[in-house]
RNA sequence: GGCGCCGUAGCCAAGUGGUAAGGCAGAGGUCUGCAAAACCUUCACCGCCGGUUCGAAUCCGGCCGGCGCCUCCA
């Protein structure tokens, strides 16, 4: 029984199959970069590097694409508030981003590409959507033409159609339908700009998924994962660029997250109901916020109060107890090694069969649907059990570092690091990206030094065409 | 109006046909110099009303309450 997850497409749990065996193509959408995040966008950022991280667990290679989107409305308009050109406002958001991102134990994406590193392709794009007749211009911008596209409204199950009796905003006439959605902007004046086919402007809101989807997973990938309020319109519209381009299917499984809430509603930037993931680290212990966001199932909502804050953070402290506790007697049995046979460092029958017993309700429980709830769950029963097996004496010294590694092996694919281990893998994130801000700089001397510094605390660094990334030496 | 989601103990939260996981908080107990931790015990008429079924938190219908999307949104 392999995995299974919930596909918004479908509306149905399906078992994973994908493209190539053993590879998973995973794309997720990425922050536009004119603020820090908030705790909501952090649920997302959170769930996906979970689901990642379990899919390596269970074996499998993940190509993982996270975007910046670091062209739009409100960063421009961001940027000429506070009085700063719209490329030094997306790049200071980006360091911060890489910054809590790594407070909270988010991996960094095999690729983070930016949309002003692909805007000749995505003009290449948009000019083959015109030339099949996709899209058309119209006084130097370029719409999508939906009517062109039969399947258009198959995520949200909608009907253009029904879609017109909800429109809210008087539409633009511009556009041959109010259905149809913009792929390249005419730049107003005073905007930032490119040079195009079609005249000065720049990317619209969804094409630049698709391209970058086409850039480095290709024209067909496995998972598509984004926040639910993204389904209409960001997803369906990429769903229609991207097959009217391939002619091919896009994405086979569309992974939807739940809201976070605060005060019983969405936390949202634009309605000034949020916290800020930055603001919410800098006072509770990331690791307890966290878990936290994943102490409910991914699809389902999460309500923010600091009382399920609390308790997550108990909640974790009783597995961290045990964590600590069976280091504790390992060392003490260590020192006495000779004397008993509980020094014994063979595991016993008993203990391995309590691991695979413990480690085969976890996947389970993750199997279906990442549901890192039960998951939790798994966990926590495997606590009691062992603290049973502890109460009851005649535990080896093998026996204690199985247990211990169990659950440092659990917790890890929640992305929550041995409690002392926390703050390491903080400062490493923190490291590397001084590093970037030194390589960038040209002071290799000052990128040496870290690398050298990481590499003698058993780190290495690999420095790829699209970042940085670390691994613990083997 | 259209599409969709949620409502499980004081709190958080799994569970989609066979008489309710887990965590936090609480109560009682064991252990302990005291305490903590740990362990044991204890704590739910699954929003309401009908229906289907031998059997429903789980399926169907209706109602009540809350929320999301319908071109700013994770």
């Amino acid at each position: 029984m392999g995995i299974l997850l919930y596909n918004s497409l479908t509306g149905k749990k399906e078992p994973l199959v994908t493209l190539e065996p053993g590879k998973v193509r995973f794309y997720a959408c990425g922050p536009t970069v004119y603020h820090f995040f908030h705790l909501g966008n952090a649920r997302m950022f959170v769930v996906f590097d979970t689901i990642r991280r379990y899919l390596e667990y269970r074996g499998y290679e993940v190509r993982f694409v996270q975007n910046f989107t670091d062209i739009d409305d409100r960063i421009i308009q961001r940027a000429h508030e506070l009085g700063i050109s719209p490329r030094e406002l997306a790049e200071e958001n980006i360091r911060y981003y890489f910054e809590d991102a790594g407070k909270l134990f988010i991996r960094r994406a095999t690729v983070h590409p930016r949309v002003t590193e692909c805007v000749d392709d995505i003009i290449r794009f948009i000019q083959d959507l015109v030339d099949r007749g996709h899209a058309y211009e119209r006084n130097g911008s370029v719409y999508f033409d939906t009517s062109s596209f039969p399947e258009y409204g198959k995520l949200s199950h909608q009907s253009p159609e029904d879609m017109r009796a909800g429109y809210r905003i008087e539409v633009q006439d511009e556009k041959d339908d109010p259905a149809d959605f913009a792929l390249w902007k005419a730049a107003k004046p005073g905007e930032e700009w490119w040079p195009s086919p079609w005249g000065p402007g720049r990317p619209g809101w969804h094409i630049e998924c698709s391209v970058m989807n086409y850039l480095y997973l290709g024209e067909q990938i496995d998972i598509h994962a984004g926040g639910r309020d993204l389904i209409f319109p960001h997803h369906e519209n990429e769903i229609a660029q991207s097959e009217a381009h391939s002619g091919k299917t896009f994405a086979r499984y569309w992974l939807h997250n739940g809201t976070l809430n605060i005060n019983g509603e969405k936390m949202s930037k634009s309605t000034g109901n949020f916290i800020m993931a930055r603001d919410l680290l800098a006072r509770r212990d990331p690791r307890a916020v966290r878990f936290f966001l994943l102490s409910a199932h991914y699809r389902n909502p999460l309500n923010y109060t600091e009382e399920a804050l609390d308790q997550a953070e108990q909640a974790l402290a009783r597995i961290d107890r045990l964590i600590r506790d069976l280091e504790h007697r390992a060392e003490a049995l260590q020192t006495m090694r000779g004397a008993l046979d509980r020094a014994e460092e063979v595991p016993s029958d008993a203990a391995r069969s309590d691991v695979e017993q413990i480690r085969r309700a976890f996947i389970q429980a993750m199997d279906d649907d990442f549901n890192t709830a039960d998951g939790m769950a798994a966990i926590f029963d495997g606590v009691r059990l062992v603290n049973t097996r502890l109460e009851d004496g005649g535990v080896n010294l093998g026996d204690l570092r199985l247990y211990r590694d169990l659950f440092v092996e659990l917790l890890s694919v929640l992305g929550i690091p041995k409690k002392d281990e926390a703050r390491l893998e903080d400062e490493i994130e923190r490291l590397i990206a001084e590093r970037a801000e030194a390589r960038k700089r040209r002071d290799f001397a000052r990128a040496d030094e870290i690398r050298d510094q990481l590499r003698h605390r058993g780190i290495v660094l690999e420095d790829t065409p699209y970042g940085t990334r670390w691994s613990y030496e083997s």
